[in-house]
DNA sequence: CCGTGATCGTTGCGTACGCAAGGACCCGAA
DNA sequence: TTCGGGTCCTTGCGTACGCAACGATCACGG
């Protein structure tokens, strides 16, 4: 019975087909969705992925505002990427800088009147794709088991204090 | 008892914790896994995650050689894209142009011998990666699971034809 | 009080990518 | 045959990003 094979495969084996399902879908699921979900909202709110992703995380900061370290954190961007996402912000009115009392090397990232009234119409349009492409594909109980699947992957993703402060809301 | 809620989100209610845990889990954990690949792959081999993708999808492929456009459609990237790619590996000696005597607007890319020895030194790093980083996290019914859960989620992500020739091997 | 090392935000530079336009070519219908 | 529309690859241009270096500032130990 040459059929069954070593259960645990030598590491450097090429992937077998379960294998090739489950790391290529991820990746071609992941690009399908972000693509689809990035374009819908440049067409319809004229906002790139991005920008909606750091206008959600100041909003759901208390005072509508975030130091940019931490901006950048939770939005996996190195500083400098995120300097220069604020500065197009600010340039469309989106979002204003705003300097540290008490810490003079620090900025906030405060997010405007406007800013907020942007994102306000974005967000019905991001939640509603997110749920079409991803979420209404899965029952609550997958959800979990799917969340449970990641939390196995993150070897701590965004590991040291993740996302400090203002992660919970949407 | 107002702690039963209605099962049907309305679509642009803020997603709850159990949503926000599979979704955002799927970007982080995406976004972790690749990052670390690639720089795993970048440190020993020299090469960026998107030079292997190309290197494997030529290796699997008959007379190791792609049309450009296949190629292009296989690693999700868009045509001017992949001329470039394959610009900076023919520069560095990995793979070969070569004309299509059926079409004479298409280009082959073909896989040097230098290119096959390359790819194959990272992929052992690579494979190894992907099980340290994924795949081990999963047994192998949670694996078949997962992949079920990527076709239930691609609107047909590489839709038409998907990958015609070459998905295969690995 | 004064260093010393770490952290914060910014800037110069290089790289990778997409879009739109262009030239070469294929194919099917008039 | 000739023509019109489509496909293939490339190129010019603009954008977004990371890395490394910088000045300003903080925290802390002597």
């Amino acid at each position: 019975m040459s059929t069954v094979e070593p259960p645990p495969s030598p590491s450097s084996a090429p992937l077998d087909e379960r294998e090739l399902r489950a790391w290529r879908g991820l990746l071609r699921a992941h690009a399908s969705m972000c693509k689809a979900l990035d374009a819908e909202l440049e067409a319809v709110h004229g906002l790139p992925l991005t920008t909606y992703e750091v206008l959600m995380y100041m909003h759901d900061a208390p005072d509508r505002k975030m130091r940019m370290c931490d901006l950048a954190d939770c939005i996996l961007l190195s500083r400098s990427g995120l300097t220069r996402l604020i500065d197009r912000l600010q340039r469309d009115g989106l979002v204003a800088r705003q300097s540290c009392t008490s810490d003079a090397r620090g900025a906030y990232a405060v997010l405007t009147e406007e800013g907020a009234k942007t994102l306000e119409a974005a967000r019905a349009t991001h939640l509603a794709g997110v749920r079409r492409l991803f979420l209404s594909r899965f029952t609550p109980a997958e959800q979990e088991l799917l969340g449970d699947a990641w939390e196995r992957v993150m070897p701590g993703a965004c590991t040291p204090g993740a996302c400090a402060g203002p992660p919970p809301g949407c």
